[in-house]
DNA sequence: TTATTATAGACTCATAATATCCATAATTAG
DNA sequence: CTAATTATGGATATTATGAGTCTATAATAA
């Protein structure tokens, strides 16, 4: 029941990110990998997803590296989660009783709780 | 980020324990195990472990079986889960930056809310 | 053009969850 | 006492997933 290392990577890239924002321009993976002691080219796999959903901008080439776009502010916890480990969920019943079922209905209740604590949480609030 | 099928197993074992109380002694693992479809030796594996926090009472011989102890309706849902997962935890960061890090600390709130979901779910509410 | 940077795919490795099988211990029925 | 029934414990197999590496390729700035 835990949330991935690679989600562990993700948001302290992204804290990174946020904290450099305005003071620097693109950081390249080299430098985050450094600073989260994680080889580039693992960083670079996680973050590629990041930049699949928009949560941050890629650019190739010399003078290259990661930045924010500009709705940054928008972007919640829970959306790093998602882009990483894929949709939360806590509980896939191995039982198929409808919605009937009680254990199925109170995991999906704690569920929807921990959803709702990591997408009050912007990225900004995480440095 | 979820809880073990095994869990899953345990709980709706529990469950079926409780709906039977009162009206049956006790219960073969046979009979849970076919319940749950699962095969009975592998069920008896997860039950042993709540027999040792002694969440159920296993008796053997013929016409033993699992059956509920005294203070079952102590019981929580959290209880079980701990039994059979381990310590329920959401994230255990890779960097020992101490207690400042916000990251880590919004993983433990959400964390806490979760355990105080569990644990105000008595076992007797799942039927 | 060359150096720098990100992307993508194939691949390995370790670990944990899931599960089976069998031998053994405990208990009851007859 | 014996036989049948039931749980326990250990060894082992299988599978899935997370974590991580390596290398080739594409894009871009100087």
């Amino acid at each position: 029941m835990k949330v991935s290392k690679g989600t562990d990577y993700a948001l302290h890239a992204m804290a990174y990110l946020v904290s450099q924002n305005g003071k620097r321009d693109k950081l390249p993976v080299q430098e985050l990998a450094g600073k989260l002691d994680v080889s580039s080219t693992y960083l670079s796999k996680i973050l590629a997803r990041l930049v699949k959903q928009k949560y941050i901008v890629a650019t190739s080439g010399a003078k290259g590296g990661y930045s924010l776009p500009a709705d940054w502010e928008d972007i919640s916890v829970y959306d790093i989660i998602v882009a990483i480990d894929g949709e939360l969920t806590l509980f896939e019943d191995s039982f198929n009783h409808g919605d009937e079922c009680k254990i199925q209905r109170l995991m999906m209740e704690v569920e929807a709780d921990m959803i709702e604590g990591f997408k009050k949480k912007s990225v900004e609030e995480l440095i």
